[in-house]
DNA sequence: CGAACCATTGATTCGCGTCAAACCCGGTGG
DNA sequence: CCACCGGGTTTGACGCGAATCAATGGTTCG
Protein backbone atom coordinates (compact mmCIF):
# COMPACT_ATOMS: atom_id res chain seq x y z
CA UNK A 1 0.00 0.00 0.00
CA UNK A 2 1.67 3.88 -0.31
CA UNK A 3 -0.41 7.05 -0.93
CA UNK A 4 -1.07 8.74 -3.56
CA UNK A 5 1.63 11.04 -3.76
CA UNK A 6 4.22 8.39 -4.16
CA UNK A 7 3.30 7.34 -6.87
CA UNK A 8 2.91 10.49 -8.57
CA UNK A 9 5.65 10.34 -11.32
CA UNK A 10 3.98 7.69 -12.98
CA UNK A 11 0.58 9.00 -12.96
CA UNK A 12 2.42 12.02 -14.58
CA UNK A 13 3.49 9.69 -17.15
CA UNK A 14 -0.03 8.41 -17.68
CA UNK A 15 -1.49 11.84 -17.99
CA UNK A 16 0.43 13.05 -20.33
CA UNK A 17 -1.43 10.23 -22.40
CA UNK A 18 -4.89 9.73 -21.01
CA UNK A 19 -6.94 10.97 -18.55
CA UNK A 20 -7.19 8.99 -15.27
CA UNK A 21 -9.18 9.33 -12.64
CA UNK A 22 -9.01 9.41 -8.74
CA UNK A 23 -10.91 5.97 -9.08
CA UNK A 24 -8.10 4.30 -10.96
CA UNK A 25 -5.57 6.00 -9.47
CA UNK A 26 -6.84 4.10 -5.62
CA UNK A 27 -7.32 0.88 -7.12
CA UNK A 28 -3.43 1.36 -8.68
CA UNK A 29 -2.43 2.00 -5.43
CA UNK A 30 -3.95 -0.87 -3.87
CA UNK A 31 -2.22 -2.64 -6.23
CA UNK A 32 2.13 -1.87 -4.68
CA UNK A 33 2.77 -3.73 -2.17
CA UNK A 34 6.15 -2.88 -0.55
CA UNK A 35 9.13 -0.64 -1.60
CA UNK A 36 12.57 -2.26 -2.54
CA UNK A 37 16.11 -0.49 -2.76
CA UNK A 38 18.65 -1.31 -4.95
CA UNK A 39 22.39 0.22 -4.49
CA UNK A 40 23.34 0.98 -7.48
CA UNK A 41 24.89 -1.75 -9.73
CA UNK A 42 22.42 -4.28 -8.11
CA UNK A 43 20.07 -6.10 -10.11
CA UNK A 44 16.71 -5.80 -10.08
CA UNK A 45 15.94 -8.93 -11.54
CA UNK A 46 17.97 -11.28 -13.75
CA UNK A 47 17.38 -13.01 -17.05
CA UNK A 48 16.18 -16.02 -16.38
CA UNK A 49 13.74 -14.79 -13.04
CA UNK A 50 10.54 -15.69 -13.21
CA UNK A 51 8.93 -12.86 -10.82
CA UNK A 52 5.75 -12.93 -9.39
CA UNK A 53 6.33 -9.02 -9.33
CA UNK A 54 6.49 -5.73 -11.48
CA UNK A 55 8.35 -3.03 -10.29
CA UNK A 56 8.18 0.42 -10.79
CA UNK A 57 10.97 2.83 -10.17
CA UNK A 58 10.45 5.60 -8.32
CA UNK A 59 13.68 7.08 -7.96
CA UNK A 60 16.85 5.91 -9.30
CA UNK A 61 18.12 5.27 -13.24
CA UNK A 62 17.95 1.40 -14.21
CA UNK A 63 18.70 -0.29 -17.44
CA UNK A 64 17.39 -3.77 -19.12
CA UNK A 65 20.58 -5.30 -20.23
CA UNK A 66 21.65 -8.54 -21.41
CA UNK A 67 25.11 -9.92 -20.97
CA UNK A 68 26.76 -11.90 -23.96
CA UNK A 69 28.71 -14.69 -23.43
CA UNK A 70 31.88 -13.36 -24.90
CA UNK A 71 31.13 -10.85 -21.28
CA UNK A 72 30.27 -7.75 -23.58
CA UNK A 73 26.63 -6.07 -22.30
CA UNK A 74 24.05 -4.78 -24.09
CA UNK A 75 21.72 -3.02 -22.62
CA UNK A 76 18.38 -2.05 -24.78
CA UNK A 77 16.40 -0.07 -22.43
CA UNK A 78 17.05 2.91 -20.24
CA UNK A 79 14.48 3.60 -17.50
CA UNK A 80 13.93 6.81 -15.40
CA UNK A 81 11.88 7.43 -12.53
CA UNK A 82 7.94 6.99 -13.00
CA UNK A 83 8.72 3.32 -15.58
CA UNK A 84 7.68 -0.13 -15.07
CA UNK A 85 10.89 -1.72 -15.96
CA UNK A 86 9.46 -5.26 -15.46
CA UNK A 87 5.38 -4.94 -16.64
CA UNK A 88 6.38 -7.17 -19.46
CA UNK A 89 7.17 -9.95 -16.97
CA UNK A 90 3.65 -10.12 -16.02
CA UNK A 91 2.19 -11.67 -19.40
CA UNK A 92 5.99 -12.95 -20.65
CA UNK A 93 6.58 -14.56 -17.25
CA UNK A 94 10.03 -15.87 -18.13
CA UNK A 95 12.44 -12.46 -17.98
CA UNK A 96 14.81 -12.63 -21.21
CA UNK A 97 16.68 -10.23 -19.97
CA UNK A 98 18.47 -8.60 -16.37
CA UNK A 99 17.40 -5.28 -15.13
CA UNK A 100 20.46 -3.55 -13.16
CA UNK A 101 20.17 -0.20 -11.27
CA UNK A 102 22.58 2.51 -12.91
CA UNK A 103 22.27 4.35 -10.19
CA UNK A 104 20.86 3.58 -6.36
CA UNK A 105 17.27 2.77 -6.73
CA UNK A 106 14.13 2.77 -4.71
CA UNK A 107 11.69 0.65 -6.65
CA UNK A 108 7.64 0.09 -5.96
CA UNK A 109 6.72 -3.47 -6.05
CA UNK A 110 3.54 -4.31 -7.88
CA UNK A 111 2.37 -8.22 -7.26
CA UNK A 112 1.67 -9.94 -10.74
CA UNK A 113 -1.33 -11.56 -9.02
CA UNK A 114 -3.16 -7.92 -8.43
CA UNK A 115 -2.44 -6.36 -11.60
CA UNK A 116 -4.44 -9.82 -13.07
CA UNK A 117 -7.08 -8.81 -11.40
CA UNK A 118 -6.53 -5.55 -12.04
CA UNK A 119 -6.97 -6.53 -15.55
CA UNK A 120 -10.09 -8.29 -14.17
CA UNK A 121 -11.44 -5.43 -12.90
CA UNK A 122 -10.74 -2.09 -15.11
CA UNK A 123 -10.04 -2.99 -18.42
CA UNK A 124 -9.21 0.99 -19.18
CA UNK A 125 -6.29 0.97 -16.54
CA UNK A 126 -4.93 -2.51 -18.25
CA UNK A 127 -5.56 -0.20 -21.97
CA UNK A 128 -2.83 2.41 -20.03
CA UNK A 129 -0.21 -0.54 -18.66
CA UNK A 130 -0.61 -1.84 -22.32
CA UNK A 131 0.11 1.39 -23.80
CA UNK A 132 3.20 1.51 -21.45
CA UNK A 133 4.58 -0.93 -22.76
CA UNK A 134 3.66 -0.31 -26.51
CA UNK A 135 5.74 2.62 -25.27
CA UNK A 136 8.18 1.05 -24.44
CA UNK A 137 8.63 -1.13 -27.90
CA UNK A 138 8.47 2.19 -29.66
CA UNK A 139 11.56 3.37 -28.27
CA UNK A 140 12.75 -0.17 -29.10
CA UNK A 141 12.16 0.76 -32.89
CA UNK A 142 13.58 4.11 -32.67
CA UNK A 143 16.95 2.70 -30.88
CA UNK A 144 16.36 0.32 -33.98
CA UNK A 145 16.89 3.23 -36.29
CA UNK A 146 19.34 5.22 -34.44
CA UNK A 147 21.59 2.62 -35.03
CA UNK A 148 22.32 3.54 -38.68
CA UNK A 149 23.52 6.86 -37.63
CA UNK A 150 26.95 8.17 -36.69
CA UNK A 151 28.21 7.88 -33.12
CA UNK A 152 27.97 11.23 -31.74
CA UNK A 153 24.47 11.04 -33.73
CA UNK A 154 23.43 8.59 -31.64
CA UNK A 155 24.52 10.12 -28.62
CA UNK A 156 22.91 13.32 -28.81
CA UNK A 157 19.65 11.30 -29.65
CA UNK A 158 19.58 9.39 -26.43
CA UNK A 159 20.29 12.68 -24.60
CA UNK A 160 17.40 14.02 -26.40
CA UNK A 161 15.36 11.20 -25.35
CA UNK A 162 16.60 11.36 -21.80
CA UNK A 163 15.89 15.22 -21.71
CA UNK A 164 12.32 14.71 -22.81
CA UNK A 165 11.09 11.63 -21.18
CA UNK A 166 12.36 13.42 -17.57
CA UNK A 167 10.38 16.53 -18.58
CA UNK A 168 7.34 14.49 -18.57
CA UNK A 169 7.41 13.72 -14.63
CA UNK A 170 9.34 17.01 -14.27
CA UNK A 171 12.59 15.74 -13.65
CA UNK A 172 14.69 18.65 -15.64
CA UNK A 173 16.15 21.56 -13.34
CA UNK A 174 15.36 25.12 -14.06
CA UNK A 175 18.45 25.67 -15.79
CA UNK A 176 17.70 22.61 -18.41
CA UNK A 177 20.03 20.22 -16.81
CA UNK A 178 19.33 16.58 -15.18
CA UNK A 179 21.24 13.88 -13.59
CA UNK A 180 22.77 10.94 -15.70
CA UNK A 181 24.57 8.56 -14.01
CA UNK A 182 25.81 6.70 -16.85
CA UNK A 183 29.50 5.59 -17.43
CA UNK A 184 30.83 5.92 -21.09
CA UNK A 185 31.45 2.27 -20.65
CA UNK A 186 27.88 2.05 -20.34
CA UNK A 187 26.61 4.62 -22.90
CA UNK A 188 28.71 2.29 -25.34
CA UNK A 189 26.70 -0.49 -24.37
CA UNK A 190 23.46 1.32 -25.14
CA UNK A 191 24.58 2.69 -27.95
CA UNK A 192 26.42 -0.81 -29.00
CA UNK A 193 29.76 1.60 -29.52
CA UNK A 194 33.39 0.93 -27.35
CA UNK A 195 33.64 3.15 -24.48
CA UNK A 196 37.00 4.69 -26.71
CA UNK A 197 34.95 5.66 -29.30
CA UNK A 198 32.53 7.40 -27.18
CA UNK A 199 34.82 9.36 -25.40
CA UNK A 200 36.26 10.98 -28.59
CA UNK A 201 32.33 10.90 -29.79
CA UNK A 202 31.66 12.87 -26.70
CA UNK A 203 34.52 15.64 -27.10
CA UNK A 204 33.55 16.13 -30.86
CA UNK A 205 30.24 17.06 -29.50
CA UNK A 206 31.48 19.13 -26.71
CA UNK A 207 33.09 21.12 -29.24
CA UNK A 208 29.24 21.85 -30.45
CA UNK A 209 28.68 23.50 -27.86
CA UNK A 210 25.14 21.80 -27.46
CA UNK A 211 25.09 20.13 -24.15
CA UNK A 212 27.40 19.89 -21.05
CA UNK A 213 27.90 16.42 -19.44
CA UNK A 214 29.43 16.56 -15.63
CA UNK A 215 29.65 14.75 -12.67
CA UNK A 216 26.79 13.02 -13.95
CA UNK A 217 24.77 15.72 -14.96
CA UNK A 218 23.86 16.97 -18.37
CA UNK A 219 22.90 20.88 -18.91
CA UNK A 220 21.44 21.02 -22.08
CA UNK A 221 22.62 24.39 -23.90
CA UNK A 222 20.94 24.77 -26.94
CA UNK A 223 17.67 22.47 -27.39
CA UNK A 224 16.89 23.08 -31.22
CA UNK A 225 20.35 22.71 -32.38
CA UNK A 226 20.91 19.55 -30.20
CA UNK A 227 17.79 18.43 -31.32
CA UNK A 228 18.60 18.65 -35.36
CA UNK A 229 22.06 17.31 -33.96
CA UNK A 230 20.46 14.39 -33.37
CA UNK A 231 17.32 14.51 -35.74
CA UNK A 232 14.96 13.90 -33.18
CA UNK A 233 11.40 14.13 -33.23
CA UNK A 234 9.73 13.01 -30.11
CA UNK A 235 6.84 11.75 -31.68
CA UNK A 236 7.51 8.26 -31.10
CA UNK A 237 7.03 9.11 -27.45
CA UNK A 238 3.39 9.73 -27.71
CA UNK A 239 3.00 12.63 -25.60
CA UNK A 240 -0.22 13.08 -26.71
CA UNK A 241 -3.57 13.36 -24.39
CA UNK A 242 -5.69 11.82 -26.04
CA UNK A 243 -8.63 8.52 -24.75
CA UNK A 244 -7.04 5.05 -24.88
CA UNK B 1 -16.73 -11.50 -40.34
CA UNK B 2 -14.94 -14.57 -41.26
CA UNK B 3 -15.28 -18.48 -40.45
CA UNK B 4 -12.50 -19.88 -37.85
CA UNK B 5 -10.20 -21.36 -40.71
CA UNK B 6 -9.27 -18.84 -41.91
CA UNK B 7 -7.62 -16.87 -38.17
CA UNK B 8 -6.21 -20.64 -37.77
CA UNK B 9 -2.71 -19.23 -38.47
CA UNK B 10 -3.11 -16.49 -35.68
CA UNK B 11 -4.83 -18.84 -33.35
CA UNK B 12 -1.77 -21.73 -33.75
CA UNK B 13 0.44 -18.64 -32.69
CA UNK B 14 -1.72 -17.76 -29.54
CA UNK B 15 -2.26 -21.34 -28.42
CA UNK B 16 1.71 -21.58 -28.80
CA UNK B 17 1.25 -19.71 -25.61
CA UNK B 18 -1.63 -20.67 -23.99
CA UNK B 19 -4.68 -22.51 -24.14
CA UNK B 20 -7.85 -20.11 -25.88
CA UNK B 21 -11.32 -21.56 -25.72
CA UNK B 22 -13.79 -21.98 -28.09
CA UNK B 23 -15.81 -19.20 -27.11
CA UNK B 24 -12.79 -16.90 -27.14
CA UNK B 25 -12.04 -17.83 -30.84
CA UNK B 26 -15.71 -16.84 -32.03
CA UNK B 27 -15.31 -13.71 -30.15
CA UNK B 28 -12.32 -12.90 -31.83
CA UNK B 29 -13.61 -13.78 -35.47
CA UNK B 30 -16.64 -11.33 -34.40
CA UNK B 31 -13.95 -8.95 -34.68
CA UNK B 32 -12.82 -8.93 -37.70
CA UNK B 33 -14.66 -7.06 -40.52
CA UNK B 34 -13.15 -7.57 -44.00
CA UNK B 35 -10.00 -8.80 -46.26
CA UNK B 36 -7.81 -6.46 -48.31
CA UNK B 37 -5.34 -7.84 -50.25
CA UNK B 38 -2.00 -5.55 -51.14
CA UNK B 39 0.25 -6.05 -53.85
CA UNK B 40 4.23 -6.62 -53.36
CA UNK B 41 5.63 -3.08 -52.62
CA UNK B 42 2.24 -1.74 -51.52
CA UNK B 43 1.79 0.16 -47.84
CA UNK B 44 -0.31 -1.74 -45.60
CA UNK B 45 -0.48 1.50 -43.36
CA UNK B 46 2.08 4.92 -43.41
CA UNK B 47 3.59 6.54 -40.71
CA UNK B 48 1.32 9.21 -39.34
CA UNK B 49 -1.46 7.79 -40.28
CA UNK B 50 -4.55 7.10 -37.45
CA UNK B 51 -5.57 4.22 -38.52
CA UNK B 52 -9.41 2.65 -37.07
CA UNK B 53 -8.21 -0.84 -37.47
CA UNK B 54 -5.38 -3.18 -37.16
CA UNK B 55 -4.82 -5.25 -39.51
CA UNK B 56 -3.40 -9.30 -39.35
CA UNK B 57 -1.53 -10.77 -42.29
CA UNK B 58 -2.87 -14.15 -43.29
CA UNK B 59 -0.83 -14.07 -46.25
CA UNK B 60 2.57 -13.15 -47.17
CA UNK B 61 5.63 -11.28 -45.81
CA UNK B 62 5.11 -7.60 -44.49
CA UNK B 63 7.87 -5.39 -42.92
CA UNK B 64 7.90 -2.01 -40.56
CA UNK B 65 10.16 0.15 -41.49
CA UNK B 66 10.94 4.16 -41.38
CA UNK B 67 12.44 6.02 -44.43
CA UNK B 68 15.19 8.65 -43.24
CA UNK B 69 14.88 12.11 -44.87
CA UNK B 70 18.57 11.47 -46.70
CA UNK B 71 16.44 8.24 -48.50
CA UNK B 72 18.00 5.26 -46.52
CA UNK B 73 15.18 3.05 -45.17
CA UNK B 74 15.31 1.03 -41.74
CA UNK B 75 13.23 -1.83 -41.61
CA UNK B 76 12.35 -2.89 -37.59
CA UNK B 77 10.57 -5.71 -38.31
CA UNK B 78 9.60 -8.55 -40.40
CA UNK B 79 5.80 -9.85 -40.03
CA UNK B 80 5.08 -13.32 -41.22
CA UNK B 81 1.56 -15.00 -41.70
CA UNK B 82 -0.36 -15.29 -38.24
CA UNK B 83 1.68 -11.40 -37.34
CA UNK B 84 -0.65 -8.97 -36.26
CA UNK B 85 1.34 -6.25 -37.84
CA UNK B 86 -0.77 -2.90 -36.45
CA UNK B 87 -2.25 -4.39 -32.82
CA UNK B 88 -0.53 -1.20 -31.33
CA UNK B 89 -2.40 1.45 -33.52
CA UNK B 90 -5.36 0.31 -31.46
CA UNK B 91 -3.65 2.35 -28.35
CA UNK B 92 -0.43 4.59 -29.45
CA UNK B 93 -2.65 5.86 -32.45
CA UNK B 94 -0.86 7.40 -34.60
CA UNK B 95 1.98 5.26 -36.68
CA UNK B 96 5.35 6.35 -36.01
CA UNK B 97 6.42 3.69 -38.64
CA UNK B 98 5.04 2.17 -42.08
CA UNK B 99 4.42 -1.17 -43.38
CA UNK B 100 5.11 -2.21 -46.10
CA UNK B 101 4.12 -5.41 -48.22
CA UNK B 102 7.77 -7.58 -49.30
CA UNK B 103 5.49 -9.98 -51.15
CA UNK B 104 1.51 -9.96 -52.16
CA UNK B 105 -0.53 -9.78 -48.70
CA UNK B 106 -3.75 -10.73 -48.00
CA UNK B 107 -4.58 -9.27 -44.61
CA UNK B 108 -7.59 -9.33 -42.06
CA UNK B 109 -9.06 -5.90 -40.63
CA UNK B 110 -10.30 -5.55 -37.23
CA UNK B 111 -11.84 -2.40 -36.64
CA UNK B 112 -10.72 -0.80 -33.53
CA UNK B 113 -14.08 -0.17 -32.28
CA UNK B 114 -14.15 -4.35 -31.56
CA UNK B 115 -11.47 -4.60 -30.25
CA UNK B 116 -11.61 -1.73 -28.29
CA UNK B 117 -15.25 -3.37 -26.78
CA UNK B 118 -13.36 -6.97 -26.47
CA UNK B 119 -10.62 -5.58 -23.85
CA UNK B 120 -14.15 -4.42 -22.09
CA UNK B 121 -15.62 -7.73 -22.14
CA UNK B 122 -12.62 -10.28 -22.17
CA UNK B 123 -9.97 -9.88 -19.85
CA UNK B 124 -8.12 -13.27 -20.81
CA UNK B 125 -8.34 -12.05 -24.63
CA UNK B 126 -6.63 -8.77 -24.09
CA UNK B 127 -3.95 -10.54 -22.04
CA UNK B 128 -3.40 -12.60 -25.16
CA UNK B 129 -3.57 -9.44 -27.67
CA UNK B 130 -0.94 -7.61 -25.12
CA UNK B 131 1.44 -10.68 -25.02
CA UNK B 132 1.78 -10.89 -28.65
CA UNK B 133 2.78 -6.83 -28.56
CA UNK B 134 5.23 -7.84 -25.93
CA UNK B 135 7.21 -10.76 -28.11
CA UNK B 136 7.22 -8.15 -30.87
CA UNK B 137 8.82 -6.16 -28.24
CA UNK B 138 11.04 -8.77 -27.18
CA UNK B 139 11.88 -9.28 -30.70
CA UNK B 140 12.75 -5.90 -30.99
CA UNK B 141 15.39 -6.08 -28.00
CA UNK B 142 16.64 -9.43 -29.94
CA UNK B 143 17.89 -7.31 -32.89
CA UNK B 144 18.84 -4.62 -30.90
CA UNK B 145 21.40 -6.63 -29.31
CA UNK B 146 22.24 -8.77 -32.20
CA UNK B 147 23.34 -5.46 -33.51
CA UNK B 148 26.63 -5.37 -32.14
CA UNK B 149 27.49 -8.91 -33.71
CA UNK B 150 29.26 -9.38 -37.02
CA UNK B 151 27.04 -9.26 -40.57
CA UNK B 152 27.40 -13.42 -40.75
CA UNK B 153 25.80 -13.53 -37.92
CA UNK B 154 23.10 -11.42 -38.06
CA UNK B 155 21.71 -12.74 -41.13
CA UNK B 156 22.33 -16.30 -39.80
CA UNK B 157 19.90 -15.22 -36.70
CA UNK B 158 17.50 -13.72 -38.41
CA UNK B 159 16.92 -16.75 -40.62
CA UNK B 160 17.12 -18.69 -37.87
CA UNK B 161 14.00 -16.17 -36.40
CA UNK B 162 12.21 -16.54 -39.37
CA UNK B 163 12.45 -20.38 -39.11
CA UNK B 164 11.34 -20.87 -35.94
CA UNK B 165 8.28 -18.39 -36.20
CA UNK B 166 7.16 -19.64 -39.04
CA UNK B 167 7.90 -22.79 -37.57
CA UNK B 168 5.20 -22.04 -35.29
CA UNK B 169 1.85 -21.88 -37.84
CA UNK B 170 3.46 -24.96 -40.08
CA UNK B 171 5.08 -22.78 -42.49
CA UNK B 172 8.20 -24.74 -42.77
CA UNK B 173 8.47 -27.45 -45.55
CA UNK B 174 9.17 -30.97 -44.97
CA UNK B 175 12.68 -30.34 -46.43
CA UNK B 176 12.96 -27.52 -44.13
CA UNK B 177 12.61 -24.77 -46.36
CA UNK B 178 10.37 -21.51 -46.21
CA UNK B 179 9.90 -18.62 -48.53
CA UNK B 180 11.47 -15.87 -47.85
CA UNK B 181 10.65 -12.70 -50.01
CA UNK B 182 13.92 -10.51 -49.29
CA UNK B 183 15.78 -8.87 -51.37
CA UNK B 184 19.13 -8.37 -50.07
CA UNK B 185 18.77 -4.52 -50.14
CA UNK B 186 15.86 -5.21 -48.06
CA UNK B 187 17.61 -7.44 -45.79
CA UNK B 188 20.22 -5.03 -45.40
CA UNK B 189 17.93 -2.61 -44.47
CA UNK B 190 16.76 -5.06 -41.76
CA UNK B 191 20.23 -5.28 -39.88
CA UNK B 192 21.63 -2.02 -40.32
CA UNK B 193 24.12 -3.66 -43.60
CA UNK B 194 24.32 -2.24 -46.82
CA UNK B 195 23.51 -4.28 -49.68
CA UNK B 196 26.81 -4.78 -50.82
CA UNK B 197 27.97 -6.05 -47.58
CA UNK B 198 25.36 -8.16 -47.43
CA UNK B 199 26.05 -9.73 -50.33
CA UNK B 200 29.75 -10.85 -49.68
CA UNK B 201 28.12 -11.81 -45.83
CA UNK B 202 26.27 -14.37 -47.84
CA UNK B 203 28.80 -15.37 -50.16
CA UNK B 204 30.73 -16.13 -46.78
CA UNK B 205 27.90 -18.32 -45.03
CA UNK B 206 27.20 -20.08 -48.72
CA UNK B 207 30.80 -21.34 -48.52
CA UNK B 208 29.71 -22.95 -45.11
CA UNK B 209 27.29 -24.99 -45.87
CA UNK B 210 24.30 -24.19 -43.27
CA UNK B 211 21.33 -23.08 -45.71
CA UNK B 212 20.55 -22.88 -49.37
CA UNK B 213 18.89 -19.36 -50.17
CA UNK B 214 17.98 -19.54 -54.16
CA UNK B 215 14.82 -18.10 -55.88
CA UNK B 216 12.97 -16.48 -52.74
CA UNK B 217 13.29 -19.96 -50.75
CA UNK B 218 15.71 -21.13 -47.90
CA UNK B 219 16.44 -23.94 -47.33
CA UNK B 220 17.94 -25.15 -43.75
CA UNK B 221 21.03 -27.86 -44.15
CA UNK B 222 22.32 -28.01 -40.85
CA UNK B 223 19.98 -26.62 -38.44
CA UNK B 224 22.21 -27.38 -34.97
CA UNK B 225 25.10 -25.52 -36.35
CA UNK B 226 23.22 -22.95 -37.37
CA UNK B 227 21.80 -21.90 -34.77
CA UNK B 228 25.68 -22.10 -32.98
CA UNK B 229 26.82 -20.26 -35.74
CA UNK B 230 24.06 -17.21 -35.01
CA UNK B 231 23.67 -17.91 -31.16
CA UNK B 232 20.77 -18.51 -31.80
CA UNK B 233 18.50 -18.59 -28.48
CA UNK B 234 14.52 -19.27 -28.81
CA UNK B 235 13.83 -18.09 -25.47
CA UNK B 236 12.97 -14.28 -26.50
CA UNK B 237 10.43 -15.75 -28.51
CA UNK B 238 8.43 -17.37 -25.43
CA UNK B 239 7.13 -20.49 -26.94
CA UNK B 240 6.13 -21.86 -23.71
CA UNK B 241 2.37 -22.67 -23.40
CA UNK B 242 1.07 -21.64 -19.53
CA UNK B 243 -1.38 -19.27 -18.33
CA UNK B 244 -1.29 -15.63 -19.31
C1' DC C 1 48.62 4.16 0.08
C1' DG C 2 47.23 0.87 -2.97
C1' DA C 3 42.89 -0.87 -5.31
C1' DA C 4 39.42 0.02 -8.37
C1' DC C 5 37.03 2.56 -11.47
C1' DC C 6 36.58 5.98 -14.88
C1' DA C 7 38.13 9.22 -18.44
C1' DT C 8 41.48 10.07 -21.83
C1' DT C 9 44.96 9.44 -25.46
C1' DG C 10 47.78 7.15 -29.10
C1' DA C 11 48.60 3.59 -32.45
C1' DT C 12 46.94 0.10 -35.25
C1' DT C 13 43.61 -2.83 -37.50
C1' DC C 14 39.43 -4.15 -39.71
C1' DG C 15 34.58 -4.36 -40.72
C1' DC C 16 31.71 -2.19 -43.44
C1' DG C 17 30.11 1.82 -46.33
C1' DT C 18 30.50 4.09 -50.68
C1' DC C 19 31.21 4.52 -55.52
C1' DA C 20 31.13 2.44 -59.77
C1' DA C 21 30.67 -0.95 -63.13
C1' DA C 22 29.31 -5.34 -64.85
C1' DC C 23 26.22 -9.16 -65.02
C1' DC C 24 21.99 -11.82 -64.88
C1' DC C 25 17.32 -12.36 -65.65
C1' DG C 26 12.44 -11.96 -66.69
C1' DG C 27 9.42 -8.66 -68.99
C1' DT C 28 8.16 -5.43 -72.63
C1' DG C 29 7.45 -3.52 -76.97
C1' DG C 30 8.86 -2.65 -81.71
C1' DC D 1 12.48 -12.57 -82.29
C1' DC D 2 15.46 -9.50 -80.56
C1' DA D 3 16.92 -5.09 -78.67
C1' DC D 4 15.98 -2.85 -74.66
C1' DC D 5 15.05 -2.18 -69.92
C1' DG D 6 14.85 -2.33 -64.90
C1' DG D 7 15.47 -4.72 -60.63
C1' DG D 8 18.40 -7.59 -58.35
C1' DT D 9 23.01 -9.69 -57.67
C1' DT D 10 27.85 -9.66 -57.96
C1' DT D 11 32.73 -7.71 -58.15
C1' DG D 12 36.45 -4.48 -57.53
C1' DA D 13 38.69 -0.48 -55.51
C1' DC D 14 38.96 2.73 -51.98
C1' DG D 15 38.27 5.16 -47.61
C1' DC D 16 36.32 5.97 -43.24
C1' DG D 17 34.19 4.94 -38.85
C1' DA D 18 34.74 2.39 -35.13
C1' DA D 19 36.94 -1.71 -32.60
C1' DT D 20 40.97 -3.15 -30.33
C1' DC D 21 45.11 -3.01 -27.68
C1' DA D 22 47.71 -0.55 -24.57
C1' DA D 23 49.10 2.92 -21.57
C1' DT D 24 48.44 7.13 -18.73
C1' DG D 25 46.06 10.41 -15.52
C1' DG D 26 42.44 11.50 -12.18
C1' DT D 27 39.23 10.19 -8.35
C1' DT D 28 37.25 7.94 -4.92
C1' DC D 29 37.49 4.84 -1.15
C1' DG D 30 38.52 1.08 2.01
Amino acid sequence: MADETILATFFRKLEVRDVVTAAEKVALIACASDMVSVPAGGDLVREGDRPDTSMLVLDGFSSRYRDAPDGSRQITAIHVPGDFVDLHSLLLREMDHSVGALSACSVMRFPHARLRSLTETHPHLTRLLWLMTLIDASIHREWLSAAARTAPEQIAHLICELYVRLGITGLIAPDQSFTLPLTQTALGEALGLSAVHVNRSLQQLRSEDLFTWQNQTVRILDWESLKRRASFDDRYLHLVREPR
